[in-house]
DNA sequence: CGGTAACATGTTGACGTCAACATCTACGGA
DNA sequence: TCCGTAGATGTTGACGTCAACATGTTACCG
């Protein structure tokens, strides 16, 4: 009976081993590895030889048994809430980055919107993800009903510092201070406020420190209207406040809200700044290019975004744990949607 | 001489095995894994067992165990230039979401802007990666000094189609037909353009089409005006466009920048509709709140990202390589940016 | 009541890597 | 000459999981 012929053995789809390396270098398996790892106590022909070896073979070390092996996986899980929101979105290209200079990859956890019932299964399965840590960039309210996992290393990005984590976050107090003194410098009599979601610590601090830079000049504190940092509920508040007189100066917490609310006085003949001052929050790209060109708060994402990952990899590299709260610094921005108020009523 | 006192045993960072669980259960290893995996040959009352001292010790499959026994490691890699681009982002949203619904993680590779000779390091390293298969979310032309890692499953977003690999991209025609006919039916003698980087193929596409409008209709084709998608791009070819009396009808290959038309546009006194319509490409969240507001062509991440997950998961379990490009269709949006010529001359 | 199918459960080994330890070689000093 | 030593290289086993196979148990059949 004629034998079964399966060619050169079977053609496996797996890549070659570092054992394959060896055989065809005719070193044993641990050398490759020392080649493989850079150490120095290899012979240099033999190097070499292990060299030429991998390259014929395409040799691509196996992470997984790596992993197994250290127990590390050299990678990173961000959670992020959804990307339509730009500070997230910059926030994720800058941790993403700065990992990558550190050589950790990164994992992508994303968090459904609509059925935030998903956000505590996505949670436990984080357990079972390869991450030797995690980066939080959600809104950080939505931890209270969130279980994360034990002993798992993990930064928050925007939060109260109620949690036990380390946190790093633009210092939201100095910024939106720098846009409320803005618009009072420029005369006007108050400043309205647009704010972010209401759960959102990026957000209460924001508007505290707009209204502490009031009431510390002894300046009226009109009631805030609450957005959700969309364009959309920047619009709908803004319709509120064009159809005011007495505005003539506004805050949005965000450059979104900004646009919208922008859109809401051009809508209603509200001239911007000649009626109305608008000041944003987060320079985007975009925002030298609204009409009127915005004047806005300028943060650091790279910066957020290093310090982020700098805490994280500290955390799981020594195991001890950061308390203390990174802030970063702001920088106002002035283009022309602000201006002082056309008739200095006081 | 006192004994070195260490507690219960090295207090090993690591979280409970199968083993463990297996011991505190009275059962197998393998049992545990059955239950693990959910297979359905085991006792209920084993079953309980198992369960509840996975419960007990906090069990979490250990992935690069199992990845290194099944060489699949559930998760994709999604290499992309940046994040500033709207279109990007909201891609790697859907893909990531698409990816989790299918049990995949997603791995994100940033490849740094300015230093595009990182790429290529990038790229080698991506063999590395503990990844099942690739999704390249870069312009597609930056591929042509590349050498992609070999045998690793790839799909490509924007392409030539020149690539061996399978492509899955809204379908650029479409949309920049329906933006051209759009303007031409309302009246206007001939559309401009402001197109993307010439080497992107979504652009190039774009442009063709627009061209391939104007000429069926018998229209005078203007030159194109070279963008690069951001803002500031459109801006300062939306100067040119401004300063050009002749022009009433622009048609910018995105969103962001229509943006930067509208502000040249806005500058140089020249209203929005009335003396020129715009269109743009993408439909972002904000272009509803640009003013005017923008009449683009709305194009669904959602199902570019759907489709593209499900050809590289498609490929990657079933290792067959499916050619055809998959185009995703768009939909015009029509708002108060465009709008018939002042006086139709003809 | 032997035979055996059907199913629950256990045992073994291999996936690829690398730390720890074991050998082996070459060379210098006494 | 012999030993010690340093450096190169090899051998072994373990990381956690799961497929394949082996064993044990029950129950039903003729």
């Amino acid at each position: 009976m004629a034998e079964l012929k399966r060619g050169p053995g079977p053609r496996r789809r797996r890549g070659a081993s570092m054992l394959d390396v060896a055989r065809l270098a005719g070193v044993s398996g641990q050398t490759v590895s020392r080649v493989s790892n850079g150490h120095d106590n290899v012979e240099p022909a033999t190097r070499e030889r292990v060299l030429a070896a991998m390259r014929e073979l395409g040799y691509r070390p196996n992470r997984a048994a790596r992993a197994l092996r250290s127990g590390q996986f050299r990678s990173i899980a961000v959670i992020v809430f959804e990307l339509s929101s730009f500070g997230t979105t910059r926030s994720l290209d800058a941790i993403a980055s700065a990992a990558a200079a550190r050589g950790y990859a990164v994992d992508l956890i994303p968090v459904l919107s609509a059925t935030e019932e998903r956000l505590s299964s996505t949670f436990s399965e984080l357990g079972e993800q390869a991450v030797d840590g995690a980066v939080i960039l959600i809104e950080a309210h939505l931890l209270d009903e969130i279980r994360l996992p034990d002993g798992l290393p993990t930064v928050i990005v925007d939060s109260s510092g109620l949690f036990d984590y380390p946190i790093v976050d633009t210092d939201q107090a100095q910024g939106a201070r720098q846009a409320t003194e803005h618009l009072l410098d420029l005369g006007h009599e108050t400043v309205w406020h647009v704010s972010g979601p209401p759960k959102s610590y990026s957000a209460i601090r924001r508007q505290a420190s707009w209204e502490e830079t009031l009431t510390e000049r002894g300046r009226p504190v009109p009631p805030a209207l609450a957005g959700d940092w969309s364009v959309g509920s920047g619009y709908r508040e803004g319709l509120t406040l064009a159809r005011n007189d007495a505005v003539t100066a506004v805050f949005a917490a965000n450059d979104q809200m900004a646009l919208g609310v922008l859109h809401a006085l051009h809508e209603h003949g509200r001239r911007v700044p000649v009626d109305v001052s608008v000041v944003g929050f987060d320079d985007m790209e975009e925002s030298a290019h609204f009409w009127p060109p915005l004047t806005t708060i300028r943060q650091s994402f790279v910066e957020v975004g290093r310090a982020t990952v700098d805490a994280l990899i500290n955390e799981i590299q020594s195991g001890e744990h950061h308390r203390d709260p990174v802030h970063i610094g702001t920088e106002l921005v002035v283009r022309s949607s602000t201006a002082p108020p056309r008739s200095t009523s006081r």
